[in-house]
DNA sequence: GTCTATAGTTCGATAGAC
DNA sequence: GTCTATCGAACTATAGAC
């Protein structure tokens, strides 16, 4: 639902409604919206965090440059299959004024660089490009490009130059369903 | 405002505050705060895309493809200093689920898209890694990256590597005093 | 552990004066 | 054109029952 509708637009009700329980209780259980929603972003950045690790664990250390940059774009296009996870992460991005998400928000961000940095041994250029396409990913999930995309040629083109000759595959592989049917408004 | 805070954050009680009138007025000028925010999105879009043509009418034709894409790059970094454009940008690129911004928000993305595809004659791969190396601008500015950037090395790495070296130039000839003086929570 | 009921606040929008 | 005042809805959080 955040991952949907941003921090604010998020509301516990429609969490609730989501959840199938009362919304008084999700209150109750997280003690405050704002404690929700951190756990919701903390959550979502140690579920990245995890993949990338699991993916540079299987690393055998002989691998070229291009192979580890593939391995781990490959990891990062399957977990477009769950929206929430990377749309709930762009959300948080985009609360850097906050006092509260701010700082996680940094720490966060830069917690998954230092992995494909110092941890996957990526040069800064092969870096900070392998960051701007994953961005590029999400821009393109938060707009729903994927929904239109047989209609619109450019639109196809940059799903395939974000996800590569398997986004067909991943695409339909991931669905909204859930926030939109418990959603108000779709 | 929006650009701070998105669509639904963005009070209209905080935009008449910011612009120094009563949010009776605010609404009543733009009818409701839909328009109002539909406005601003077309707006920011609109400006981004006379900013590109612009560079590109400068050409003359015989620019190699690395100096296209330079001086397209060099554009967009100039945009940063003023934050409300990309950032309400980058906030109308999360309502891709919403049956009024939705529309508008990839509307707006193909057709900045489509200008520097065919205007400026890049190629898919160039055109999809410029857009790619914008999204993560913009998620460093929604992330208030610049400001925390001297504490940590990989923060001015990725602020260098999406800007170059004039990102220190770039940064400080922006603020984002106006949005943080206005809003209640800082 | 989970619910219903509701208090208290904030928000968008409207009414009406000047 | 712009304001003050206010209404009704939506939202978070709390109280209290089971």
């Amino acid at each position: 639902m955040f991952g949907e509708r941003g921090y604010v637009g998020g509301t516990t009700d429609a969490i609730a409604r989501a959840a199938g329980i009362s919304q008084a209780y999700v209150v109750r259980t997280f003690g405050s919206k704002e404690s929700l929603f951190f756990a919701a972003g903390q959550r979502a950045a140690d579920h990245v965090e995890a993949v990338f690790r699991e993916v540079i664990e299987g690393f055998t250390g002989d691998e070229s440059a291009d192979e580890r940059e593939r391995r781990l774009g490959e990891a990062y296009g399957a977990l477009v299959a769950d929206r929430g996870v990377l749309l709930t992460l762009m959300h948080l991005f985009t609360l850097g004024h906050d006092t509260v998400f701010g700082p996680l928000a940094r720490e966060s961000f830069l917690r998954i660089y230092e992995i494909v940095r110092d941890d996957a041994h990526m040069s800064p250029e092969a870096a900070s490009l392998f960051f701007a396409r994953g961005m590029l990913i999400n821009t393109l999930m938060g707009l729903r490009m994927p929904e239109v995309e047989s209609d619109q040629p450019y639109a196809h083109e940059l799903m395939f130059f974000g996800l590569g000759d398997k986004c067909h595959e991943i695409m339909e592989s991931g669905t909204y369903a859930l926030a939109d049917a418990e959603a108000g408004r779709v």
